[in-house]
DNA sequence: TCAGTTATTCATG
DNA sequence: CATGAATAACTGA
């Protein structure tokens, strides 16, 4: 799907954002090791008009929810490289009101499938897009962590932001 | 197709 | 509190 990265400078580190013609396709945190602002070449040199635009609402998406306030706008997202089942719990994941968790068994039920509890758990961990598809709202049936693409810290980190407590 | 894996959950002891 | 079964969907071969 040709993908085209542009690196994003937010106050926790550099992500980087795949792009493809259809919209924003992948999120990733900043390496743990280096996260040097000088050497990041790549400010979107290779970006047509529409991604350039997305690459500014996604910096600004990022950086608001990263403060733990609800974005207004987010740019579109290219979820196409997902199963079906995967891009419905996306779409659950995302009417998610900032500040509110779910579990992993209330999403399922939310689509229809009640006893699907655990493959949700797996499409959270699919998801190519962390933050800006909320998958660290979802939390256990206990109020248990669970797990994250990018390690727990970011997950806690987030929901702090938000004023939840583990 | 099928065995192996998973960011779950619930019932037991 | 530790353990194990049940369950739905993905991945790779």
């Amino acid at each position: 799907m040709n993908l085209t990265f542009a690196s994003i400078e937010t106050m926790a580190g550099i992500f980087r954002a795949g792009f493809t013609a259809a919209g924003l396709a992948r999120l990733e945190f900043p390496p743990p090791g280096a996260t040097r602002p000088g050497t990041t070449e790549q400010g979107g040199a290779d970006l047509n008009a529409s991604q350039r635009r997305w690459l500014r609402q996604t910096r600004q998406a990022l950086n608001v929810l990263l403060a733990g306030r609800p974005v207004k706008e987010l740019p579109p997202l290219d979820v196409t490289a997902g199963t079906s089942f995967q891009q419905s719990v996306w779409r659950a994941l995302q009417s998610i009101p900032a500040g509110e968790t779910r579990t992993y068994g209330e999403i399922a039920c939310s689509l229809g499938r009640p006893r699907a509890m655990r493959a949700v758990g797996q499409a959270c961990g699919a998801n190519p897009i962390p933050v800006l598809v909320p998958c660290h709202r979802v939390l256990g049936a206990g109020g248990a962590l669970g797990g994250f693409s990018g390690g727990l810290e970011w997950k806690r980190r987030l929901l702090a932001g938000e004023g939840r407590a583990v």
